[in-house]
DNA sequence: AAACATGGCCTTTTT
DNA sequence: GGCCATGTTT
């Protein structure tokens, strides 16, 4: 007999409704891509609330995205109705924010606290190593930045580091120091940065358990979605959380029976899959997922296996690309829907050639009846949407980049924003600083660093020592200008900011914003430039006032401060908005927990996928290939596979490899419509790319040959690689090397590894004829001859992969 | 102080 | 091929 009311578990299988039934200490929900996990949390959650085992703001949920956040919110209020509010389900960020801001006063910050960004970090640090003159001892901003970040997220600071550091080594002194230095700037402009806001918690609850256990007492059941992706101080935040509260009177006034813990731990419940773990390189501990039995004694441990989003013939590539990680637990997706349609392949000439495959296959598609919506392309880098986007543009299908150069990177948005935060934020110098010579009020780094050293000297903030511009001992035009400023800023804060407590109206954050760029003459200023981009950068404005203004709409009670943690927190993936009918770019990271029904993974290359860095990190190929299944995972119904065989980067064009991940890929799964191999022994398509030098049917370009289009679909018979063997479908669990694979892609791919050509010699090429190597450029996949044909002219070569031969 | 020119360096992935 | 830092000119 069922605890739960029938509606909760119906259509559920066995597993799932032990994930939404079983009540304990701890509980491991292992969910296999696309197994319905988000059901099993949201009926779970609802469950208990629907049965009275839980009050909704005993529940503290969390999910890796704020979308996510919002979605199962929805969906549990689907369920259950009003009874749901006052859950917390936010990500750990938001959460952390929500704490900070009701206890910050405790440690030296302020509620009004700002956030910075990875773009506000990295300019406080640049100006530090410029400060300590670490360049000369080989310190980057990046490598600084990269190891405060890394140190944070395993909860050390400047002291404990210190304190384990090698002090001998000059080069970790600079380090400590700039460290040193840029907490305590961070403390003075009363900001954190992302790591501080999960670090800083963990510390709070340290040093106040009795703050701790309030939070303890509160949250009764905690659940927590990717948990594969976690760093060390998200898992000591979780174990803060749910320790048993320890009785805290004093001992004079205790009886022995009050020493026992006064309540039990909260229970905790963890869904992930260690598969789909792609963010180590943020300090992601796979073993928070791996070691959860031994971290939480008596757990219980639920697999979900049966897969309800995609096709057999997805998962079955999905399972035998996965299938070549050693060190994993071995667990197979399946589906009772069926095959499905073939896995669709492509290679491309170049990386426009491939761009137009997936332009004309989306054309396609789209005549066929499916929503652009339900397409979406997946690749590596975000360097790789160039391509895509001028192809797109041309051949007119709409598509939104998620995440790319992000809305609240762009400069004037920022300036902005830095506009808004010295309003809330007045000790958050970087952000006065920034708005102070925007727009140019002929204020430069000598007058501006003037005013720092009058405010260090008399110990108030860089935004007080503006009050009293006579005092700066400056021109009667500079002084003019700051006192205009100051004035401006006082007026914004007391419509956004009423003195008294007083609450300000919904729309005083649009409305503040309105005045701000009015007022100091940012709009009229950009106006009035001939610079083209400008008038963008206008309408950009004109853009983010709308957010305010919508803000106001959506969170009637919203402050400032709200506004600005909330556009703070905003990732990737909350951009997407499902009714808009255009097609979704995005990584492959920023593709997780994401579905569509048509999935084009492009780039499929070696030195793209897995990228060429992650080589020699430790883990890193194996973290590639999980993020390769991330990836072919997301898709429900077609499943595209594409790779171009030339790429340009940086300017310069060199020789592509087809990924180690496709030889995983067992061959029958696969409908290749022009294979690596296809592309330069028989001309492949012409390529059509816009930058695609002129004369016949694109055989202008880099060791390309005669102009013959491809000519569609092929078997895998027809270009010599004989049908999967009988059982070698199942047989993927182990390593196998790479020659003995059934899908020789790579076979088929003409590499001239590294011949050495050089000028004088003769050589011969399939549809040139013979000609003369004038010279030889570039290095390894980038060399190129100039060949001088005896008949066809000169020509440019990629030695790796034209078709030709030395004579 | 601002506008323009040149050269180095780069890109892995993000809350 | 583009961004950013630095140097040069007005």
């Amino acid at each position: 007999m069922s605890l739960l009311s029938n509606d909760l578990l119906a259509g559920m299988n066995p597993p799932q409704r032990e994930a939404v039934e079983y009540r304990g200490p701890a509980l491991l929900i292992v969910a296999g891509a696309g197994s319905g996990k988000t059901r099993v949390l949201t009926h779970r959650i609802a469950g208990l609330i629907q049965n009275r085992e839980a009050w909704p703001s005993q529940i503290l949920a969390i999910t890796f995205t704020n979308k996510a956040a919002a979605e199962m919110r929805e969906r549990v209020e689907q369920l259950i109705g009003q009874a749901s509010r006052g859950m917390w389900i936010s990500t750990f960020h938001s959460a952390c924010v929500r704490i900070l801001r009701s206890e910050a006063e405790r440690f030296g910050f302020t509620k009004s606290f700002t956030i910075y960004d990875s773009g506000d970090s990295k300019a406080l640090i640049k100006r530090l190593v410029k400060q300590h003159e670490a360049d000369s001892y080989g310190l980057t901003v990046s490598s600084v930045m990269g190891r405060i970040s890394k140190l944070k997220n395993e909860l050390a600071d400047a002291e404990s580091f210190a304190r384990q550091a090698n002090m001998s080594d000059p080069v970790e002194r600079v380090f400590l120091e700039i460290f040193g230095s840029y907490q305590r700037e961070m403390r003075r402009a009363n900001a954190f940065d992302f790591d501080d806001l999960i670090a800083q918690t963990v510390f709070l609850f340290r040093a106040f358990p009795e703050v701790a256990d309030t939070y303890r007492r509160r949250f009764r059941h905690i659940l927590v979605d990717e948990y594969q992706d976690t760093n060390h101080a998200q898992y000591a935040l979780i174990h803060e959380l749910t320790r048993p509260i320890e009785d805290r009177i004093p001992a004079h006034e205790q009886s022995p029976a009050m020493l026992l813990p006064v309540m039990d731990a909260a229970s905790l419940t963890v869904v992930g899959d260690s598969d789909q773990s792609i963010y180590a390189f943020r300090g992601a501990d796979i073993r928070n997922i791996s070691e959860f039995e031994r971290d939480f004694p008596g757990a219980k441990v639920v697999l979900l296996e049966q897969n309800y989003r995609s096709t057999q013939n997805i998962l079955s590539a999905a399972n035998a690309v996965i299938g070549n990680n050693f060190d994993r637990k071995d667990k197979k997706l399946w589906t009772d829907v069926g095959d499905g349609e073939p896995i669709i392949g492509f290679t491309g000439y170049s990386q426009h050639d491939e761009a137009q495959f997936i332009a004309d296959e989306i054309d396609a598609l789209r005549a066929k009846g499916v929503a652009y919506s339900e397409m979406a392309v997946f690749y590596r880098t975000n360097s790789q949407t160039r391509a895509l986007e001028e192809i797109f543009i041309r051949s007119a299908v709409p598509y939104k980049i998620m995440g790319g150069t992000k809305f609240y990177e762009r400069a004037e948005i920022k300036d902005a924003l830095a506009y808004l935060v010295a309003v809330a934020n007045p000790a958050d110098t970087m952000a006065v600083r920034r708005i102070l010579n925007r727009p140019r009020r002929g204020i430069g780094a000598v007058t501006e660093t003037t005013i720092q050293g009058i405010a260090d000297r008399a110990d108030i903030t860089f935004r007080d020592a503006l009050r009293d511009p006579a005092a700066l001992g400056l021109g009667p035009k500079l002084s003019g200008a700051i006192a205009q400023l100051d004035a401006l800023l006082d007026e914004a804060t007391a419509l956004m900011i009423p003195p008294g407590g007083e609450v300000p109206p919904a729309s005083s954050v649009a409305d503040g914003l309105s005045l701000l760029l009015n007022k100091s003459g940012y709009l009229d200023a950009l106006r009035a430039s001939r610079d083209p981009q400008d008038e963008a950068r206008v309408e950009n404005l004109e853009e983010f006032v709308v957010v305010a203004k919508d803000f106001a709409r959506t969170t009637p009670d919203g402050t400032l401060i709200d506004f600005l943690t909330d556009v703070a927190l905003v990732a990737a993936a909350d951009e997407i908005d499902d009714s808009s009918g255009v097609v979704s770019l995005m990584t492959l990271h920023t593709a997780k927990g994401l579905e569509f029904d048509t999935v084009f993974v492009t780039g499929v290359e070696e030195e793209l996928i897995p990228h060429r860095i992650s080589a020699n990190e430790p883990g890193g190929p194996a973290e590639e290939r999980r993020l390769f299944y991330v990836g072919i995972t997301r898709a429900r119904q077609r499943l595209y596979l594409t790779l171009a065989m030339t790429r340009a980067q940086f300017g310069e064009v060199s020789a592509a490899m087809p990924s180690r991940f496709l030889q995983e890929i067992p061959v029958g799964l696969i409908d290749w419509r022009q294979t690596p191999g296809d592309v330069n022994s028989r001309g492949g398509t012409r390529s059509r790319a816009l930058n695609s030098r002129g004369g016949s049917g694109g055989s202008g370009g880099y060791g390309g040959s005669g102009g013959r289009a491809g000519s569609g679909s092929r078997t895998g018979e027809s270009w010599g690689i004989r049908p999967l063997p009988e059982g070698a479908s199942a047989n993927l669990g182990a390593p196998r090397r790479t020659g003995e694979f059934p899908n020789r892609i790579t076979a088929k791919v003409r590499d001239n590894g590294d011949l050495t050509l050089e000028p004088g010699d003769r050589i011969r090429h399939d549809d040139f004829g013979e000609g003369r190597v004038d010279a030889v450029t570039g290095e390894g996949a980038k060399r190129v001859a100039h060949v001088r044909f005896d008949t066809a002219g000169t020509k440019k070569l990629l030695i790796k992969i034209a078709p030709i031969a030395k004579i």
